[in-house]
DNA sequence: TTTATTTTGTACCATTTCGCATAAAATCCT
DNA sequence: AGGATTTTATGCGAAATGGTACAAAATAAA
């Protein structure tokens, strides 16, 4: 059923949609996951979602605003899942949740290895397009912020130093992260990343 | 005038060349850098080399072939340069060599932030090519090691405990090259990023 | 000087890519 | 039932892309 942003359901006048928006979008960010942006055809997508090629200009516009569609899901997505993770009551586990988080997003059954789709795909753009530049600049300095603040969190709690640099902390925090993300896509083994994880998670709170 | 791989002059036999086949290739490496290997035409490595399509051809074979050697080429210097850092007496000065001689790479005057060659470029063809796949990890693997024989050597000097992890350090290292090279192609300031790598020194050799 | 050899430069071809025009289909409103 | 509205489906066309054929040019060897 077609629903509006409220989410409640909406009666549109002409002929209903074959496709669920959300859904052939994340079929599209996949595709680009996996080829890249250059890299991704339109005939690709179409394949993928489902879409013929003039739906999808209907639905989200050219090429280029799918992908901007996509890669800003992925950040809202992405930042709901750390949130989730950051909750937990134990330092350690709150950043070793970020990371097993985002391994399991990193690795999937369909695709195998894929990293992380903001350094995979929209950091190679960044040079050319300067809106992809900003979206994915702003996205790692949000990171940032996040791991700060858990930092904080773990600093009033006691579990490290009060005189500790939560802002070096949380540039290694996310430095873990995107190594974890660079290193999946280039091959190295999921197993062999999550000893990676906790080996650093042992040195940052250390 | 030509050359052959040991460095001495060479008689060709026909035709002389109009270009150096190192410099040539180091033009069309900065155009992959720059526009990613699918965001690369020919048209443009004809432009950025000066030579014709032929000659490419013949030179270097088809695209992905002058893709590859640039990717070895690169790493190459870039293992060059490390183990020139590296060589320095205090590990602080080590490490901090390393960072800094990868970011005077990773920012041109000539186009901007670019970040690293096999990070920005490579890592993205990773899920499709194979081959770009093995060189990338390989590589990272190879920057692992450099940084564990650091701290193996520092360990020996005292200047960290002897009880250190060396391998998790040299992942930490590592992950900072990483999120250096990640950052600086999403455009995060150089000299952000030089505080930055001052900080990541001081926590890992903290 | 002639011949053999190698590279260059122009042009071309087949394919891919992107976007859109147009008509048919499916629904709502009157 | 009939018109209005929105989406789907087929297919087209211009441009870009990767690769190569072929003749002219430049050199060494004979």
């Amino acid at each position: 059923m077609v629903q509006n942003k409220e989410g409640t359901d909406v009666k549109r006048r002409g002929r209903p949609r074959a496709y669920d928006p959300a859904a052939a979008l994340a079929q599209a960010r996949d595709a680009f996951w996996r080829h890249g942006y250059s890299g991704t055809s339109l005939d690709e997508i179409s394949a993928a979602t489902g879409m013929n090629r003039p739906s999808l200009s209907a639905a989200f516009g050219d090429k280029r605003a799918i992908y901007l569609a996509a890669l800003r899901d992925y950040w809202v997505a992405k930042f709901a899942t750390m949130d989730r993770a950051l909750d937990a009551e134990r330092l350690q586990d709150a950043l070793l949740g970020v990371y097993d988080a985002s391994l399991s997003l990193y690795f999937t059954e369909a695709d195998g290895a894929r990293g992380c789709f903001v350094v995979g795909t929209a950091v190679t753009e960044s040079v050319d397009d300067h809106e992809i530049r900003e979206i994915a600049k702003a996205g790692f300095n949000t990171l940032d912020a996040k791991f700060a603040d858990r930092f904080r969190l773990a600093q009033h709690a006691g579990e490290i130093a009060r005189e500790a640099d939560v802002e070096a902390l949380a540039l290694l925090a996310t430095a873990t992260l995107h190594t974890l993300a660079v290193r999946s896509r280039a091959g190295t083994p999921c197993e062999e990343l999550r000893r990676l994880a906790r080996k650093a998670v042992a040195m940052i709170c250390r």
